[in-house]
DNA sequence: CATATCGCTACAGAAAACGTAGCGCAAGAT
DNA sequence: ATCTTGCGCTACGTTTTCTGTAGCGATATG
């Protein structure tokens, strides 16, 4: 576990001393679960713990809070101790893209399957 | 190193057995160097694997040919041998997308830096 | 031949993620 | 008051992934 320092908008981050804010966000999706957990909470309600834990296919609890934290830290969710997790305002404001990236898997889906109709 | 099957679009990937395309995508893109891989051939003009590596900060060798082999697989990046790695097409067609999210990561930076004006 | 760069691989150590178990707490039911 | 349920969260040992460094064979150029 140990302690890393999650990725700020400034400030040096895995991969970047630049601190430019695309670098910081680059390295804080580009860990496991965590646009997983943004995509999972995008329809606004709140998520308990255990329950965002059982809509990303039940990841361990030790990743989901390390991940939660750093998002927390990021300040991309926040955390209603009577309701659950939910995005920030400024995660809400991502979600436009995290649905384009959704319409872009769904064409490349159908990219794929046209492009290997001859294989496999 | 081992050998993981690579997401694609359809078929179970790590946190999801629906095949639903998102999951692959969220899968591929939330491991280490995916999104900086496709961020630094956004310019269009390939890359050779070396040049990759040093623009991704000295990523080790070992990683940046786990993930172009990832990304082969799924159809996001192609090898021409003379000239090096560049972005398939479906992969340019999620260049808005990623240009969006440096959009927001610019406006995020400001929001946390008004945000945290008062502490640390 | 000597040099240089290419894509890529080996390998050992470090870090991150996993899976399981269970803690302390609070609210509801009996 | 006790029993139960669900909560957020932590411990901890195992497995997987990433890192850092070195260097291979191939190709090109002098």
């Amino acid at each position: 576990m140990t302690h890393h320092s999650p990725p700020l908008p400034h400030g040096p981050v895995r991969g970047s001393t630049s601190g430019r804010p695309i670098m910081a966000i680059l390295d804080l999706l580009g860990r496991r679960w965590s646009l997983r957990i943004l995509w999972e909470l995008r329809q606004g309600t709140p998520l308990t713990f255990r329950a965002l834990q059982t809509a990303c296919d039940a990841v361990s609890p030790t990743v989901l809070q390390q991940r939660l934290k750093d998002l927390k830290a990021a300040g991309l969710v926040g955390h209603d101790g009577s309701h659950g997790y939910a995005l920030s305002p400024p995660a809400r404001r991502l979600l436009p893209t995290l649905l384009a990236l959704n319409d872009w898997a769904e064409a490349w889906a159908k990219d794929m399957a046209a492009g290997s109709e001859q294989e496999e």
